[in-house]
DNA sequence: GTCTATAGACGGATAGAC
DNA sequence: GTCTATCCGTCTATAGAC
């Protein structure tokens, strides 16, 4: 992997795990065994470098939702695939945290894939739960968008649950909680 | 107000729209208009007077929620009101915010306010689930506590959706959401 | 491309005068 | 109780050699 690389990866984990005003470009370097010069040669700083990483972010967790809420199975199956799927859970949402970061809100280069990301996820899961209530999968009155804000708003509220509790399973028990509402047709 | 009542006061402001990491002990003073010397005299340091502001945090949460779940009307009711009730959407939780700093998770003064609180609503809640099953005004099925995760994720979450999208409706949407799946008895 | 040196500002805290 | 002075480390970036 190339050092540019790495020093995106780095940079991903780093605002995983830390946010952006937490993490500075000194432990980026170092996470990704570059000097400074090196960085400051790929990147011009430390938004230039958080853009590319949550780019990548955003791509990513696109990828992996996009695959089972276009998945095999009904619309039904693909929503509990989406809020079954294996979690890192106390590490919650790469993409979600970053709402809660000021300097990233502010910045339209670092606020837009967080943006697109979440509009993404709530048009495609607006499809499954449309497509589930036409087949009768789910119950007749939903509304497409208010429910699927419901379920991508249960997954980011799950990880905050489960890192309160210091328990995985805060979050296991939202999302049971919200595919029994669902179930109840 | 008192010196030490305005640090306090100061310091909840700064911790909701900055997180702690963002918060220096300089933008407390002059936010509270107060003098180094004045801070380091009333607390030990930026962890006290933080943990100071969390309890207190804490407590008026606890008690504008309580006010609603313990209110009047039936059982599902309460947990509308809960969910409908006004809310600086865009400003998110003050406690649910903290979850997402390893600072204040890593240090046990900081992270018990966060913790206790969210057993509190999590139990409170699933109380007045268990109230509304029994009187038959959700459905007969439902685990209380489960059920109860599901509702207080879709606040928090609520508020991170409603952040990537710069909009307070995203954050009402879901709350429509969780509420539809909840009257499908 | 990568290294080391350097820089100004800020973070978090202490000391001692008043 | 509050003020000013001072301290050391870190943050973010630039400069220039190799």
């Amino acid at each position: 992997m190339s050092t540019q690389d790495r020093l995106i990866e780095s940079t991903q984990e780093l605002l995983w795990e830390r946010g952006y005003v937490g993490t500075s470009p000194k432990a980026i370097q170092q996470r990704a065994g570059a000097g400074q010069g090196s960085m400051y040669h790929h990147f011009t700083g430390k938004p230039d470098l958080a853009a590319a990483a949550l780019q990548r972010s955003a791509e990513q967790m696109q990828a992996a939702a996009g695959e089972l809420l276009d998945g095999p199975g009904n619309a039904h199956d693909r929503i509990a695939a989406y809020l079954l799927r294996q979690r890192d859970v106390l590490r919650g949402c790469r993409i979600g945290r970053m709402t809660q970061d000021p300097d990233v809100m502010a910045d339209p280069g670092l606020r837009a894939p967080v943006q697109e990301t979440f509009a993404w996820l709530r048009g495609r899961l607006a499809a499954v739960v449309a497509e589930g209530v036409a087949a009768g999968e789910l119950a007749a009155g939903l509304d497409a968008e208010e429910t699927a804000a419901a379920i991508a708003a249960v997954v980011q509220g799950g990880y905050v649950l489960a890192r309160a509790a210091d328990d995985p399973d805060a979050f296991h028990q939202a999302i049971r909680g919200a595919l029994a509402l669902l179930r109840t047709v």
